[in-house]
DNA sequence: TAATATATGTTCTACTTTAGTTCTTTGTTG
DNA sequence: CAACAAAGAACTAAAGTAGAACATATATTA
């Protein structure tokens, strides 16, 4: 049986062939398996070749042909395999990217449908999730600052103290913290330097509520 | 197997017999193959025979055939495998989550293998990272928040003004602005009610630089 | 049909680039 | 430390490029 790195290099070839239609030189085939020196390569052949995988004319180059292929693979390529396949599984989640909050918009008008951002799985196990880049100070006591992105789970309704994108008129949308009293809703910034806004119910809608920051520093 | 010439030139004879019922000459050739003399041509319809790909009827003119093509993968599995590929691409990495940073001991000695976390690809398009636990309030004022997850990038240099994982006496490692004057690293909290801390350069090293922070909101 | 022109194919030399081999060093692991 | 795998340098070989001279087919036409 082969070990991974002969059964790497082995697929490889077979697939090269299969693909472009010549046989790949020793340094793709380094690239491939990632090893660093050809001479790696060259014993890995020789293995192969002594397995009868592989054939080789003598004295040419890129000219190798490919015999016969296992029946199994090697375990540690199986596992592999599997890993690749669970990251798949988890990095499926990607989720649209909306433009900018504090934009005088309301949300769904500027969803530019070709833009996505992939989030940690954990993130979103489930519910609808779109995510929008902030623009602004008003809420950088909470650690939430300008050009975070932040995380929204759609909902239409909100408890006091979370964090939402409310939409306000149906034309501005913002990120505050969401707060219902008996006849008004305000909305609380989280920055000394902003006030509180205040409105009567039915001007104000919640569009989603904060799920994650994400801030990447350059 | 075919060189890349030697696989050209063979698609070209074997399409052009198709197409014009007639074996090209060798000034048409050069032309497809993008060679400027016959010569080339001649070596590699040898090499062509020899690999029995093609017959030549000896002292004819135009007078090649094709005996047979490289095996050939159908193209909807090359399709296929190439949406895999891309996928994979922009799948999201997984990388190591360590642990909290305000822990007293070192990072590596705190790294627990099995633990991961999903993150955005283009937050960590090459290098090597690694995740942290925020642990404490003193970069509160940097929107870095007790709990958050720090993404960091492997590294052991840092340039002044840089959020960094420092490690101080081999012993305690704290996320921090760095900071190296002429002869002592400051250690800069973001809080105002901790501390400067001041070292001697060689009691402190850079673990990593701060490259992502993400925040789930319950 | 023989002579000839032109198209086509072959061989040679010289050279550059790419590919493959071998050997030494280095590092790892049991 | 022995056994092994990998990295790298130095080397050899083959592939590719180019041009010229030569050889052979095929077509033309006197």
């Amino acid at each position: 049986m082969l070990t991974p790195k002969q059964y790497k290099l082995l697929m490889f070839i077979d697939n090269s062939i299969k693909e472009n239609g010549c046989c790949p030189s020793f340094e793709e085939m380094k690239q491939a398996v990632g090893i660093k020196s050809k001479s790696g390569i060259h014993s890995l052949i020789e293995e192969l070749i002594e397995r009868d995988f592989i054939k080789k004319l003598p004295h040419k180059a890129r000219a190798l042909e490919v015999l016969r292929l296992p029946r199994f693979k090697p375990k540690d390529i199986i596992e592999e395999e599997k890993k690749i396949k669970s990251a798949l599984h988890d990095a499926a989640l990607k989720i649209p990217l909306c433009g900018k909050i504090a934009a005088g918009t309301p949300i769904e008008a500027i969803c530019h449908e070709n833009e996505y951002i992939t989030i940690p799985y954990e993130m979103a196990a489930s519910g609808n999730y779109y995510a929008l880049t902030v623009e602004g100070e008003s809420m950088i006591e909470a650690g939430i600052l300008n050009n975070d992105i932040a995380l929204i789970r759609k909902a239409d309704t909100a408890e006091n103290g979370q964090i939402v994108v409310a939409l306000i008129d149906n034309a501005e949308a913002t990120l505050k913290v969401w707060q219902k009293n008996k006849d008004e809703i305000c909305l609380l910034p989280r920055n000394k330097s902003y006030e509180i806004r205040k409105f009567h119910p039915s001007r104000v809608k919640v569009q989603g509520i904060l799920s994650g920051i994400i801030r990447k520093y350059i």
